[in-house]
RNA sequence: CGGGGUGUGGCGCAGUUUGGACAGCGCGCUGGGUUUGGGACCCAGAGGUCCCCGGUUCAAAUCCGGGCGCCCCGACCA
């Protein structure tokens, strides 16, 4: 591609609109340009690296056996009502009537669709397993959109959704699909880790994440680097501390229990500033409704509890009680609350394990204005369980083998799930087997943000003068330029452009009437992972200078006739490393 | 939805506090010339609903009221 039939526009300066790295270099570099919030136009550089990225997802998805479809964008509300997604999904769903005045939305994923069209398709075990998979636009309409592209409203994804007989079908396609995203991942350069996750809106069993560690990524993993084990911070769990077993044995020494006056003081905040005491000290006392039952979950006073923990605990959804249950159970408003006298009153009492730790702690007072200081479990209220309520952090002990936990922030670029029958069943969507009974399929299903990969690569390789591409994916494998616009020089370097075209190189070649300043930068910019530069080393002794992008200190000079076999070269070396069957 | 910030030629910004001058600067863009190893130089140009609506005033980019867009933090999140 010659530069100056190109459409490629550059930036001289970073546009206020982004702040991560990468996505400004996207921004600068012309691949991408914003028309509403989290809604981009990809421009012709953009493309060329989604559609390497996609060419690799659908290489790898078939390969694993999946086929792919097309699926619309525009969904019937019924289908949505039918799963009660319709209400559950809330804002994020982009809503619209036609002329008729019926509901639709614009499809932010393809659960409800895909049961619909195989439900009306499929009718026997015979024709089980299969795996369908679509690279289309999602629409979701965010109630933040951010980082570019990293988190938009209109964004490119895979997803894909198998059909099984049985848990053990669904076992070996969800394999397939760990093994399939760990090959794209590894293609697209990405050091994807794989951790275990909560499954959210969607619902289902198992499921895992694929996480590139970055510091500005907005999920956050802790990972045991003893053992492996990994998880994102919603899921992860932690083992107690050493000393949780003395605690429950350990005699009590604490003053007396005082009650003392803290009018309007309700938070943890508020509570700890007024009384002069650090948070860790105060114990706060969560009231939640499970199914009609109270549960009070306690857990220190600067730690943040972890709703989905509770829950797993207690085998059952919790929501937070409202005012007036608090109200009613402890004679108190909100912000008020505490343990003491709470089990009497038939609240569940569960506790965090740091809790057993505590002694002489800050509680509420089951009476506004009120809390009491010198608390200790042991002595003035009764807990029924101690368990791992809150969320964990660097530092707590790995649930599988009790060495300390790192945590880091990430970017979360795919996502599997085990379905079973969650929509299956709810859609009667079954299918006949052997025995000749109705079945419903047991499925899973499977997320890749092809956009969001762009974004990840674009804000983990980079320098200070732009992007750096893994050449797999990269908009051109190789930058040609010449540091005259017109000339000798211009004239070898015409020639260099036909010889690596004929080598079936994919090559920009930067025939612009520019200075050669302009040019390096433009060059450095977009990150082509491979340069060739027709120059002073030409003038001086006939030689081209080749260089990789991640290393311009360090080029080879060539004669001209030697330039398409060392690019070829090189870029064969850049392939390998991206292989996952090299190893 | 809560908190913070911001809106001025294509891009980045100044001017707004304390109303008044042709609304400025850098980059980019157009034409001409000189250049060509890291965003060159000279000359001459073009380009503006100062986010929108309303109000105050002799006078509004600037003050007041309302609205909108965008960015960041949080809530939220396949």
């Amino acid at each position: 591609m010659r530069l100056s039939q190109f459409f490629f526009i550059s930036l001289r300066e970073t546009p206020a609109e982004a702040d991560l790295i990468g996505h400004q270099f996207l921004l600068r570099g012309g691949f991408i340009r914003r028309l509403s919030s989290g809604i981009y136009h990809y421009l012709p550089l953009a493309f060329r690296s989604l559609n390497k990225i996609i060419h690799i997802v659908r290489e790898e998805m078939n390969r694993a056996g999946a086929q792919e479809v097309l699926l619309p964008v525009l969904h019937p509300a019924e289908l949505w009502q039918e799963t009660g997604r319709w209400d559950q999904y809330g804002e994020l769903l982009m809503r619209l009537t036609d002329r008729q005045g019926r509901d639709f939305c614009l499809g932010p994923t393809h659960e409800e669709v895909i049961v619909d069209l195989v439900r009306r398709s499929v009718r026997s075990y015979r024709q089980l397993p299969f795996n369908l998979y679509q690279i289309a636009t999602k629409f979701r309409d965010e109630l933040r959109p951010r980082g570019g592209l990293i988190r938009a409203r209109e964004f490119l994804m895979k997803d894909a959704y198998s059909f099984d007989r049985d848990e053990a079908g669904l076992e070996i396609s969800f394999q397939k699909m760990k093994e399939a995203y760990e090959r794209i991942f590894c293609r697209c350069g990405l050091n994807a880790i794989v951790v275990e996750a909560e499954a959210g809106a969607i619902g289902g069993t198992d499921n895992l994440e694929f996480m590139v560690p970055y510091p500005e990524g907005e999920d956050r993993l802790l990972q045991c680097h003893q053992c492996g084990y990994a998880a994102n911070r919603e899921r992860a769990q932690r083992s107690p501390s050493p000393s949780f077993q003395e605690a429950l044995q350990a005699t009590v020494n604490c003053p007396t229990l005082e009650k003392v006056f803290t009018p309007q003081q309700k938070t943890v905040e508020q509570v700890s500033g007024f009384l002069g005491v650090a948070p860790c000290q105060l114990v706060k006392t969560l009231l939640y409704d499970a199914d009609g039952q109270l549960v009070a979950a306690l857990v220190p006073g600067d730690k943040e509890l972890n709703e989905a923990k509770l829950q797993r605990f207690l085998g059952q959804p919790v929501k937070m009680a409202d005012a007036h249950a608090i109200q009613t159970v402890t004679g108190a408003s909100v912000g008020y609350s505490g343990p003491v006298g709470l089990s009497e009153k038939g609240v569940r009492m569960i506790a965090d394990y740091d809790v057993a730790l505590m002694s002489d702690f800050v509680v509420g007072a089951n009476e506004d204005d009120h809390h009491f200081i010198h608390t200790d479990w042991r002595r003035d209220f009764s807990i029924d369980d101690f368990a791992d309520l809150r969320f964990a952090e660097a530092g707590d002990l790995c649930p599988k083998c009790q060495s300390p936990l790192s945590e880091e922030r990430a970017i979360e670029v795919g996502h599997i799930f085990k379905l079973g029958t969650y929509y299956s069943e709810p859609m009667r969507a079954t299918f006949v087997d052997e025995s000749g009974q109705e079945r419903p399929f047991v499925m899973g299903c499977y997320g890749i943000g092809i956009s969001r990969i762009l974004a990840t690569v674009a804000e983990t390789y980079s320098d200070r003068d732009g992007l750096i591409f893994p050449i797999t994916i990269a908009p051109f494998e190789c930058w040609l330029m010449s540091v005259e616009g017109e000339g000798e020089l211009v004239a070898v370097a015409e020639e260099l452009y036909h010889h690596l075209l004929s080598a079936r190189i994919e090559v920009a070649y930067d025939d612009r009437l520019e200075s050669a300043g302009v040019k390096f930068k433009d060059m450095d910019l977009v990150g082509a992972p491979i340069q060739v530069i027709v120059g002073r080393h030409y003038r001086a002794e006939q030689k081209v200078e080749i260089r990789l992008r991640e290393r311009r200190d360090q080029p080879v000079l060539v004669p001209v006739q030697k330039v398409r076999e060392e690019v070829s070269r090189l870029r064969s070396e850049l392939y390998q490393r991206l292989d996952p069957d090299k190893g």
